[in-house]
DNA sequence: TATAGGACCTGTAGTAACTACAGGTTCAAG
DNA sequence: CTTGAACCTGTAGTTACTACAGGTCCTATA
């Protein structure tokens, strides 16, 4: 059973303009298309997607994702190549959460300094005046 | 004594383009210029970017820094609403604390499943294909 | 003082990953 | 057969920079 557009997009969650898009940058294949010109996909399309969204959620990036499925297309992939990816991308989630760590560490130092009262000098201001860059 | 734009990027590891960004979008002002057109910077205006690149380090958007500024040239803020941003903005860091953590959880858990041989199929992508979102 | 070459100038375009139109066509229900 | 929702293409906007191109200025050295 074929799908619109629109029918995809409420599937995968994913907005048709964002389909469109991925299609556009060879993320997506291009769909038959009906008569007048409307895309029309099939199961395949579906699982694609699924696929680069759970990727996108996962915080990969949409050329890691073409990596990924250039992998999957064409079938010569070792679990090796796709671990090691899975990895590296886990240590860059992993220094992402510690960078916003020690943000969240700065600031919560920076509120508790503050009482929140009415007076017009604030010491989070003059924190962020300091020039001890991190 | 003033400075050229290129000490003015040195003292603040703001690179210059960076800065005249900035100018543009009038997150800092336009400096004085010498003769033949190039900035001339003052301590003031040292400091006036070491404030926006240290809020920018601790994750507050352009719009927010501008805010920020607002407060600081208009002079009259209250503490409470300083405090009010930085509480809300620690809200966001601590969401996107949570995501990554949860990404992380899941991708450790897809290698964790894959023991990395040289056999061309893969938990991981299997995983990937899985149409259950988060 | 002449000159070389680094630093500076403006303006535009590119990056990532979408989102939001405008202006037009197609589809499907009544 | 009509109507209006869904679809089509193409372009421009978003954030926070970065990277030129093509030209001008500044300053240290000969």
């Amino acid at each position: 059973m074929r799908l619109s557009i629109g029918e995809l997009s409420a599937k995968t969650d994913c907005n048709s303009e964002t389909i469109r898009y991925y299609e556009r940058i060879e993320i997506l294949r291009k769909p038959p298309r009906s008569a007048g010109g409307h895309r029309q996909y099939d199961q395949d399309a579906v699982q694609r997607l699924v696929f680069v969204r759970k990727c996108r959620d996962l915080g990969f990036s949409l050329d890691q994702v073409r990596e990924l499925l250039h992998f999957v297309d064409g079938g010569d992939y070792t679990c090796d190549e796709v671990r090691s990816m899975a990895v590296g991308h886990m240590a860059s989630v992993k220094r992402k959460i510690a960078d916003l760590n020690k943000m969240k560490g700065v600031l919560s130092e920076m509120v508790n300094q503050c009482d929140g009262g009415q007076v017009p000098d604030c010491p989070i201001i003059d924190a962020l005046f300091e020039s001890t860059l991190r």
